[in-house]
Formats: structure tokens, C-alpha cells, sequence
DNA sequence: GGTGTTGTTGAATGATCGTTCAAGATTATA
DNA sequence: TATAATCTTGAACGATCATTCAACAACACC
């Protein structure tokens, strides 16, 4: 008997996601979200509860999307290739709200122990360097990575490479491609000899 | 015949820096400035003129007080042991803070092009980045750098590096030292063979 | 000790913050 | 077509935002 909202809840959400990755927490307030949005306060409160619980579920769908993409990639190139390529990826994508991760900037904003969105980011990327981690051992598996090296270490640095590569690629004046290319050949030092 | 004072200055704008660097721009207001600093409003706006004003400050003092412990380190151990040792330097001090690099935070916050911040902040990251590349061609020099790279390469790299182990010491569950110490050991790659 | 200059105080400003809620609009079922 | 359930609207809330300013306090010089 009720009747249905006129708005598509995934849409609302990846715009939110864009709008809170570009301009953070503190950084966007509840009138860029109406506007964004075109929500008037008691649809979105109606929603989504809080401007809080929002940026919860942009976080939920960023890392959502940022694990497929790797998953993806690992899936079409193999576990190596997939490591190579990803830095230059993640780069190269022009259309996204910022270049820096929106975790990092979250953890960065809101702090990783005294915030609550701060805890979730920081989770996430722990989740994103396992991943990382599952990579690495499975390109060892293949051959493409010494064997003697351990896993864990290699993922917590490549995960540290790439929040400085897409902290530099928000810097003026860093060819954030080439930053992107030299992580990558970094990578092939680490075949078997 | 003026009355003088009753703050001092330099200290005050320290203060303010530790405030914003670890509250970030928005995320500190006035009344959290006028508690750390025992100011009121009338005297804040006489000494400082605005809030961004005084953030302008705060970046100013915290590049050079980095620039200042990177020009001694290399002073006292020359370039190469100094880029070396830089990286456990900056994440060993638990007194800072934060972890992460206050101009990062700043460019990821405000934006490196639209935000004067920003750009202010984008401009000593690219001041310290050509820090970075006067050392590398001196340890070229001192023939502890492979002379056929490119030290505009390696400090972009290098940079790179720096920021995002300041990242990933802000994470919960990160053994910053380590990860600083696998950075320490890369450059060791970069040896004449 | 008065005078002039500057620093300090704290109330007040208008704007904006996130959030609430009563009233009206819409639609599937009875 | 009446009813019930849900969604949408938009005004209003108290709190806090950065900033201003008139009144007061303190000190160097005549």
C-alpha cells in the first residue's frame, strides 16, 4: 500500500561516494548533499539516517569497487601482471572524483583510532594489503616472484607505494604515470634469478 | 608607548601548527584555536588576521623546520646516509602529531589547485622533492648513487615513498619502523655496481 | 602623572552547521 | 473510492561557524 521512493538508493550512493571522496568528511556539508543529491532533509534523513551513515555506506562502496577492479584485473592478467598493472590503473583514471584513495583520506581526516568512519577506512585497507598479500604469494606460486621473500612485507609495500603514488598524483607539477610506470619496474626486481 | 604583547609569538604559531596538523583545516575551529592558544577572538584577529592566515603560518613553520632537520642530517652523515636514515627519523618521533605529513594532509584536504592552502602546501612538497634531488646528485658524487640515474627520478620516487609510509603510519596495524627500514634498504639497490 | 598607542576582552553578528518534525503528496490494497 | 502505509516537503531548531567591534587595560614617552 505504500508508496515507493522516486529515487534509485544505489545512485544516491555512488554520488554521495564521489562527492565525500573529493571533498571529505568535515569538507562537505549537508547542503552540498541536498544539492548533490537533490534529496530535501526529511527524504534524505528518511534514507539514511545521518550524514554519518552515509559516508559509512560510501566507504562500504568504494572499497567495494576498489577490490572487484583488482579482482577483475587479477582474473584477465594473472596474479603478477595484475600487481604490475594496477598502479598505472589506478592512475590513469581521469573521471574519478580525486586521485587520492578515499580510505587514506578518510583514515588521514578523521584519524584511524578516534573516529569511527577513521576505524572503517583503516579496516578497509587492511583488507586491500591481504588481498595485496594473497597476490604475492600467488605469483610466487606462478614463478614470477623469489620465493624466499615473504608475502605479508611485500603487500604492506606496495600497499605504502601506492597511497604515496595517489597522494603525489594530487600534487601539482608529478607526472603521477611515470611515478606509476616506476613502481611497476620496481615490481621486476623482485623475480626469481 | 605601546603596551606589548603578553604571548609569544613563535611559540603561539607552534602551537597553532600542532593544532591544524593534526585537526586539518576544517576540522579545527575557532574555539579549538582560542583554547589552545589563550586567545580571544579580538586579540586572534589582531595578531594573526584570519584562521587561514595563521594556517598560512603554520605551513610556512612546518617546512622549514623540516627542511631544517633534513639539511642537518645530510650535514652530519652526508646525502647518502642521510636519505637513508630520514625515513625511520620522521616516523620515530611519537611526539609529533601525527605521523602523516602535515603539507599531504593539507593538498588532500584543500585540494593542490583550487584551495590557496593547497597550493601552498603542493609548493613545498615540490620544494622538497628538489631537497631530495640536490642529495641523490651528491651521492653521485660521493659515488654511493649508480651516476647514470636520474636524481630528479629517484627524489620523485623517493618523495613518493616518504609519503606514503607517513600514510601508512597513520593505519592501525602498520609496523611503520619496518616499513621504513624496506625503504632504507631499496635505496641500497640504487648502488654503483 | 598625564597622554597616546597598542593589546586584550567578551558580547554580538549573520551565516551555516546537522537534524527534527508536522503536514501534504503519492500509491497499493480493500 | 476510501484506507493505510510510506515518501517528500520545507520550515524551524539549537548549536556552532568565522569574524567584528566598542569598551577597557597596560605600558612607553613627554
Amino acid at each position: 500500500m505504500p508508496r515507493q521512493p522516486n529515487h534509485d538508493r544505489d545512485a544516491l550512493i555512488d554520488r554521495a561516494r564521489d562527492l565525500f571522496w573529493r571533498q571529505g568528511w568535515a569538507g562537505t556539508s549537508m547542503k552540498d548533499l541536498e544539492r548533490t543529491l537533490d534529496m530535501r532533509p526529511g527524504s534524505f534523513y528518511a534514507a539514511f539516517g545521518s550524514k554519518e551513515a552515509l559516508y559509512a555506506l560510501a566507504l562500504d562502496r568504494y572499497a567495494e569497487d576498489g577490490a572487484a577492479r583488482l579482482a577483475t584485473l587479477a582474473e584477465e592478467k594473472g596474479p603478477f601482471a595484475a600487481l604490475r598493472a594496477y598502479p598505472a590503473l589506478v592512475v590513469a583514471c581521469d573521471t574519478a572524483p580525486a586521485s587520492a584513495c578515499m580510505l587514506a583520506k578518510t583514515v588521514l581526516e578523521t584519524g584511524a583510532a578516534s573516529h569511527a568512519l577513521g576505524e572503517k577506512a583503516s579496516d578497509y585497507l587492511a583488507r586491500m594489503e591481504s588481498r595485496f598479500r594473497d597476490l604475492f604469494a600467488a605469483a610466487q606460486d606462478a614463478g614470477d616472484v623469489d620465493p624466499t621473500l615473504d608475502p605479508a612485507r611485500l603487500a604492506r609495500r606496495y600497499q605504502s607505494d601506492l597511497l604515496g603514488l595517489r597522494v603525489s598524483a594530487e600534487r601539482r607539477d608529478v607526472d603521477a604515470a611515470a611515478l606509476a610506470e616506476d613502481i611497476a619496474l620496481g615490481l621486476d626486481l623482485l623475480r626469481p634469478r
